[in-house]
DNA sequence: CGGAATCCTCTTCGATACTG
DNA sequence: CAGTATCGAAGAGGATTCCG
């Protein structure tokens, strides 16, 4: 039972946003769920510590509050998939906000930290700036070692990401983690990165620039991606 | 000692984000120090229910993080002030958009739930639009009966909040919370309220208008103000 | 096997009392 | 005024068990 409700008791939007989703967990499911309707195991799977009864409260809250809903795959399948309604969608940008903002406190390494190819799924949402990807027609697949595969597709302001390899890439950056990291921190450049053997690409050199401009990386001043949150 | 800082250990900016500012009251003392410095008995008093302990844990734990700072006011006034650092001013459009989506959450009544001046204040930066206020020159007054009287200036397309009555105001709206809110939801109309006293406005219809407009009120279709938190 | 409820321990929160 | 100290209550985390 999480009846109890704590409330703030003001009367703020954001205090009351935050009596919503403020709780432990909370934004982290909804992160989850941008990526699309995920069910039960997968959300425990991903959230590792969240402890399964903590999982099921939140899932509950968060359907009673109109955030996400349930459903029930058909057969075969026949599982069920927790998704995000229109509303909880409304978060989407908040969520990304917070994933750019938090870019700069991610350690230089991966360290005991846990990692999945949907959370680079994730940050390619979440950093792709559509002003720079006016005009451009591009596949561009991602791989961070043998860790995670995953593609972006690029279609004149439109991104689209998925896990796996890309059928016809127009630019393929295979890296580890830190490497990629160390570039959008602008602490090394590819050139060196690929003389040391640690950055393999294939594909353009003017793709490879498009690529990080469109996602907000090395090219821009630091600090550039998280002021850039406004209103439209 | 509030040192074990627990991390969700997940290699994510929005997780790293929420490790920082992911614990309960840390956005909401983020919140008030967007208003500007405040010292520690303000925030104590506004944050109420905090428990001294806990902001106490906060504030040290927000300096550490650098995202606030601590000042000491010159003589004769000495006393020590928080206020956000520019890391901590980041956080900003984050608290906005949270600010806006949680309208939508806001009971139509205010109950039990208090309320402050520096509130509105601040729903008045999180929900202006600045592309609407291109060209308008204009100083609005807002009294909430006799609970806050605060008033905007907006200059093409710039805006600057401050508590207490203007001194040359091109309008003042005086209303009641309620009728305030009911306005903004759309189930009442301006007309209406004031035939019944309830809302009480000195200035031209023009300016009313502009300032539902810019502060995205009534205007707009419902659910417009938190989709329009988007990136640059 | 996916989707939980239960139990138990540990940490955090909230309220009050107390101190420089 | 600006905190620290204390303590009961609530929430989180982990393991195990239960149900379909």
């Amino acid at each position: 039972m999480s009846n109890s409700k704590r409330s703030y008791g003001q009367f703020c939007g954001v205090s009351r946003a935050l009596d919503v989703v403020g709780e432990r967990w909370t934004l982290l499911v909804v992160r989850e769920l941008i990526m699309g309707p995920r069910r039960y195991k997968d959300l425990a799977d991903t959230l590792s510590g969240i402890g399964t009864n903590l999982l099921a409260a939140r899932l509950r809250d968060l359907e009673a509050q109109g955030l996400i809903g349930r459903r029930k795959l058909p057969p075969p399948a026949g599982s069920t998939v927790y998704e995000l309604t229109a509303f909880g969608r409304e978060l989407e940008p908040i969520v990304f906000a917070l994933g750019r903002w938090g870019r700069k406190l991610l350690a230089p390494e991966l360290g005991d930290q846990i990692f999945n190819g949907r959370w680079l799924l994730f940050a390619l949402k979440a950093n792709f700036i559509a002003a720079q990807a006016r005009g451009v027609r591009e596949i561009y697949e991602l791989r961070i070692g043998d860790e995670a595969t995953v593609h972006a597709e690029v279609r004149d302001g439109n991104l689209e990401v998925r896990e796996g390899p890309a059928e016809e890439p127009d630019l393929v950056v295979d890296a580890p983690l830190e490497v990629l990291l160390a570039l959008t921190r602008g602490e090394t450049t590819p050139a060196k990165e690929r003389k040391a053997g640690r950055l393999v690409q294939q594909g353009s050199r003017e793709a490879f620039e498009r690529f990080w401009t469109i996602f907000d990386g090395a090219g821009l001043p630091r600090g550039a991606s998280s002021s850039a949150v406004a209103r439209a």
